[in-house]
RNA sequence: GGACCCGUCGCCUAGCACGGAUAGGGCUCCGGAUUUCUAAUCCGGCUGUCGUGGGUUCGAAUCCCACCGGGUCCGCCA
């Protein structure tokens, strides 16, 4: 039995409808889709062999119908112009299930694949804590990476660390030169929160203070000289704030297998290396170098893409070539999960290396902005969500409703089930909507806790855990008796499922397997209402709910899981 | 100005790369369901010019063109 019954069925499918063209005679091709739930398990539209055959297409369907269809297929039905495919109950009972026991806990992974994934997320630059429109970056990118894992793909998740750069002298040179006293208490203790009030102060003392601003710019023009010392402190900076957004990280669910600091690259050499390698390809102005890229699809500014000032310090760009070089020679495949704003510089990355005669580029992920409904969230002007006060509001919120639905439980296990629904409500809610299309954060809807829910999710695999629980030991039961029209919509979910996983990493669309999830929930909850499983009619068909329950369970928390979220055996 | 992305019930959203059967969900609102495995559930009802206009096709939310509205970017910043 293979690791995915769908998949094995339209490998079946597909022969019947090779099997229906050599019938019909026909060299028009036309295409298996997926049929709607009432008509079968894969349906074809023969209107395209209309034209070649010069028949009508009710009359082609019933021709075709006269196919044989192989185990576990019911037989073909000529529905209009429509040939449907119908699965015999017992049977597509029996094979899902079949698959599902095969593979254990483990159901809905691929094999293992040799490619290897680096996943670059999230890398925003550590000078103060997250914000809700940058956490968008982290839940996808967290989630995709799970999926990859679990579509056999072996992944490293790496956060590209940031500490070079003006930003990150300014807030240094703050720690330096001014006192906790000066520059406020921080929202949070916390270091992420305290570092950037040195960086808010700084800024806000340079628009006044001629002295100060001259002693940054003289403090910067050092660090970009290459001043060791000075590069190193820095980066403490950085460490220290980096430990901040990490553990708001940790929170969520969302951790690392490895962190490439910017910095390195600029003491080892690999950045000179970078500045060395480009210099032939390159077009001087005032003693700075670009390289051209205008014959890229690129116009005007955008095809100028500065490597090296004219005193021979890099730009962010060499440091992103430096970067990408190294990532290259570390993975087969590497993806980017970035915000959209960074398009034309990752096209301005692939021209440069196509400039540079490498074949190779790294893919990209985008997503677009999460505002406010007033607007752009901005640290600047102080409009900002923090992901901490957002899962501080939705812990809470939890809190409240697990007191008032579990008032039997102790006062630690209801803090547990909150933390839980909070966090995992927030990562649904972001996770859930296509990356590419905006998302207007409303406090109401981030801390939905029904319908399209985390929380709807994580109940259904309560449900399950708590039917399982009761049930006692596993007996033996027939598959073959789940022919009731819910269990069959359930088996179809769950036969789903490996496909579901491996379309959404491929196709890197994370929100897919949320919709799955909601979906399949959905359909056990009503599985629930019409088929009695601890009380089923015989023992045959208790076990076989049995087990059909076990398998939801086994669905429900991989779909968790691949979306990161915890699957509860209780709430 | 140019490039890219988005536009589906009052609100949110799936479907769009591979065109097919009455466009699925959720929220809100109204009305129901608990001697049975967790009611964070389930059932019923209301709600749609799929941004607009053309085109291709037997068939368009889906493909093509134009336009409208919104977003993002176009630094010797990162």
């Amino acid at each position: 039995m293979g690791h995915d019954p769908w998949a094995e069925l339209r490998e079946r499918a597909e022969a019947v409808r090779t099997a229906i063209e050599a019938r019909l005679g026909v060299r028009t091709h036309a295409d298996l889709v997926e049929a709607p739930e009432d008509k079968g398990l894969f349906s074809l539209a023969v209107f395209p062999y209309a034209k070649e055959l010069r028949k009508a297409p009710p009359a082609i369907a019933a021709e075709a119908a006269l196919v044989p269809a192989p185990e576990p297929f019911a037989g073909l039905q000529a529905v209009g112009g429509y040939v449907n495919l119908t699965a015999e109950p017992a049977a597509f009972a029996a094979h899902v299930l079949g698959s599902v026991a095969s593979l254990g806990e483990a159901y809905g992974s691929s094999p293992a694949q040799p490619m290897r994934i680096l996943l670059e997320h999230t890398s925003t630059n550590p000078t103060g804590p997250l914000h809700v429109g940058r956490a968008r970056n982290p839940i996808l990118a967290d989630a995709l990476g799970r999926l990859l894992k679990m579509a056999g793909y072996p992944v490293t998740r790496e956060y590209l660390v940031n500490d070079v750069g003006r930003q990150m002298v300014v807030q240094y040179w703050g720690t330096r030169h001014l006192t906790p006293a000066q520059v406020g208490p921080p929202d949070v203790d916390k270091a992420d929160y305290r570092f950037i009030k040195y960086y808010q102060k700084a800024t806000e003392i340079f628009e006044h203070d001629a002295a100060a601003k001259a002693d940054v710019a003289e403090m910067i023009r050092r660090f970009e000289l290459g001043d060791v010392a000075l590069t190193k402190d820095v980066r403490k900076v950085a460490e220290e704030v980096l430990s901040g957004i990490l553990a708001s990280l940790a929170r969520l669910g969302v951790a690392f297998d490895s962190f490439y600091w910017e910095s390195d690259s600029i003491l080892d050499g690999r950045v000179q290396e970078v500045i060395e390698r480009l210099m032939p390809l390159s077009h001087e102005e005032g003693g700075s170098h670009y390289l051209d890229l205008s014959s890229f699809g690129l116009e005007g500014d955008a095809a100028k893409y500065f490597f090296v000032r004219a005193d021979g310090t890099s730009l962010y760009t060499t440091r992103d070539i430096a970067y990408h070089l190294d990532k290259m020679r570390r993975c087969d495949v590497a993806i980017n999960v970035l915000g959209e704003d960074q398009k034309l510089t990752f096209d301005r990355l692939k021209a440069a290396f196509r400039l540079m005669g490498i074949e190779w580029a790294p893919e990209t992920v985008f997503y677009a902005f999460v505002s406010l409904p007033e607007g752009k969230m901005s640290t600047r002007r102080g409009v900002v969500v923090n992901l901490d006060d957002l899962l501080d509001e939705a812990v809470a919120r939890a809190g409240e409703e697990v007191a008032k639905r579990r008032p039997d439980l102790s006062e630690g296990r209801k803090r547990e089930i909150a933390e839980f629904v909070g966090v995992g409500a927030v990562r649904y809610n972001i996770a859930r909507v296509q990356a590419e299309k905006r998302i207007v954060f409303r406090w109401e809807e981030a801390l939905n806790f029904e319908g399209n829910s985390a929380p709807f999710l994580q109940y259904a695999h309560a449900r399950a855990c708590s039917i399982l629980d009761r049930a006692g030991p596993r007996t033996t039961g027939d598959p073959r008796l789940l022919v009731h029209p819910q269990e069959q919509l359930l088996l179809r979910r769950i036969a789903r499922f490996p496909s579901v996983v491996r379309d959404a990493a491929l196709g890197r669309r994370v929100h897919a397997v949320a919709g799955y999830a909601a979906d399949l929930a959905a359909q056990f909850n009503q599985f629930y209402r019409d088929c009695p499983v601890l009380n089923a009619g015989s023992e045959g068909l208790r076990g076989a709910r049995v087990e059909l329950v076990d398998a939801s369970r086994v669905v429900l928390r991989n779909a968790l899981d691949g979306l990161g979220l915890v699957a509860p055996r209780e709430m």
